[in-house]
DNA sequence: CTGAAAGCGCTAACAT
DNA sequence: ATGTTAGCGCTTTCAG
């Protein structure tokens, strides 16, 4: 590998001089500089940048942790994040926890190996405690938060995208609306019940606790849910999914079921996706601007560790996108006063 | 941070023999070893990576290089490599090339000062030329070859998963198929649309050039392809898509055009994804061992850090999976002799 | 404005 | 089996 000296020696100056030729180009004079950029040019110079942060203690890397890459969603943040640090040089050292806090630790230990200057996570449930092994490390928690006092982060905003998503459902005539949220350590999760509770409260809905069922996020648990919440004896007339995985899981048990949509059943998700606008009927979704949320993620903590003070943290608005799997319900059989159906 | 000067100190050895007892446990007695390593333990010592790869010109980190990470194919591919990384303890640092050699060129430059001890890439058109600033290191090609010679690579059997494809279409009785193909600079599409040929070939029909129609891997490629292709006055009666992205679009475009699938038109996908499986009807398609590609090349590069000779290129077998999207033929109004139909 | 020298944290020779 | 010493490539005092 070519080396500072040797451009220094064929510069003819020394390799302080080429350095600061290089990297401090005010403090050399304009005709050495040259020389020594020439140099460095010829012999296709690059510099060593374990090197370099070896002694400056300043890597130009950040770590990024999301929960499954996998999921486009995730994947999108990823990107976001990854082109905002590329634009100030900074290079991203990408970690993958599976939504486990052991992942999550390991990422962390390895990383903090690396020196970064710098991390955006999207939180595990045990997060607060690994967050320990990388103190004092300026962190940026992104799409979630971990619960951690004085923590920042750039979320979205769950709940008014929620109570949006429902209010849409209500205000179409819907009253018994089933729900599939997340795991309750997971603070979308928590966000979207609160929007889901807000809008029915608005429509003076009661909550029923029948109608929410929890799920883990992934597509398994969201046909599952929907399969116990479809077969109640009085079962929903809409759906509200919280997650994008969820949702596919939850249009197929509908499809398995023969229940047409949105005739028979309406059903909203959480965050588009690119199968959300094939499905037929296309789907209802509250749309996150996800590229933003990592983009500004990163811009925030290159902004920290460039030592601007750290920007309040932010909420990104959601946008209801209205497509074909939500309608008025069907009317229903008229009901006799409730309890009264045994014969 | 924690250095191994002070672990050294709270052990009462030499900073020698603490790095020995963590790194080279056989080369130091017993009770030393524990004695260093409890000292570690209490003290939270995390190794400085980028001393040590200094030191030993041995980074234990590989690039990779996808050319784009929101495809589900790349994100899984990514996967595939990572998983295997870090079960050996190396760490990956990825880019994104969007498939632009420019991108591209960067990436390797930034990639080079992290002193990478190998790397996989999923090449662009130049990846030949800019393979040199990486001359030296150990590269694995991914999915596609840049036909740069002696490259190694990790690929499907492109060939053979598109000669099944469209075998499957003429056994139902297809007799015009059309393909939307990639760009012919890319190995992929190449391979592909030989595969294409040789199961006309096989059936004994011919190979029409006004039934391939080029398009630049994108949704909206395949859109407009697929439009121009069914707006011929003798339409294909099905269609063999070369990626999965285009495949999206030509589905979307035969939506547009009122045309049912699978009776008015088959339609055979490369590359299977979440939405090939809920899309109505479900898509028929050449599945990869996507994640099984990336996992193989890591593998494959880690084995040749560690010395040793290359394993011969490896093709993996693709599937077909037949699903919805494919039927015989409409019986089609019969046709009188070839250009007889001005009135 | 430029050079000499020291040192970031670690490990590999070379001693002992 | 352990300590001593040197140096990876770079930047940064400190002198000139």
């Amino acid at each position: 590998m070519i080396g500072l000296e040797e451009v220094a020696k064929l510069a003819r100056v020394s390799p302080a001089t080429a350095s600061r030729a290089l990297h401090r180009p005010e403090l050399v004079a304009l005709q050495t500089r040259e020389r020594v950029e020439e140099a460095a040019q010829q012999l296709g110079y690059r510099p060593n940048v374990l090197a370099r942060s070896l002694r400056t203690r300043g890597s130009r890397t950040i770590g990024l942790i999301v929960t499954d890459i996998l999921n486009p969603f995730h994947a999108t943040l990823a990107k976001g994040v990854q082109d905002a640090a590329e634009g100030q040089g900074y290079t991203v050292l990408m970690f993958n926890s599976d939504e486990q806090p052991d992942k999550e630790r390991r990422a962390l230990e390895t990383l903090q190996g690396h020196l970064p200057q710098g991390l955006i996570v999207v939180p595990t449930a045990q997060t607060g405690d690994n967050l320990q092994i990388v103190s004092g490390l300026p962190v940026v928690e992104l799409d979630r938060t971990s619960g951690l006092e004085g923590a920042h982060s750039v979320l979205a905003d769950n709940v008014s995208g929620a109570r949006e998503a429902v209010s849409h459902l209500t205000a179409l005539g819907h009253r018994r609306i089933g729900m599939i949220v997340g795991r309750q350590d997971v603070s979308t999760a928590r966000e979207r019940l609160q929007g889901y509770r807000e809008a029915l409260a608005a429509a003076g809905l009661p909550y029923q606790e029948a109608l929410v069922l929890p799920g883990n996020h992934r597509e398994a648990d969201g046909r599952l849910a929907a399969m116990q919440l479809l077969s109640q004896r009085e079962r929903p007339t809409a759906l509200f999914v919280g997650n994008n995985e969820m949702t596919v899981g939850a249009v197929l048990a509908a499809r398995e079921l023969g229940l047409e949509l949105p005739r028979e059943l309406s059903v909203v998700g959480f965050d588009d996706s690119r199968w959300a606008q094939t499905l037929s009927p296309a789907l209802t979704v509250v749309a996150q601007p996800t590229y933003e949320l990592g983009q500004i993620a990163c811009q925030w903590l290159l902004s920290v560790i460039g030592g601007q003070p750290w920007p309040d943290s932010v909420r990104l608005p959601t946008t209801l996108i209205h497509r074909s799997s939500t309608s008025p319900p069907l009317a229903q059989p008229s009901r006799h006063p409730a309890g009264a159906s045994v014969p």
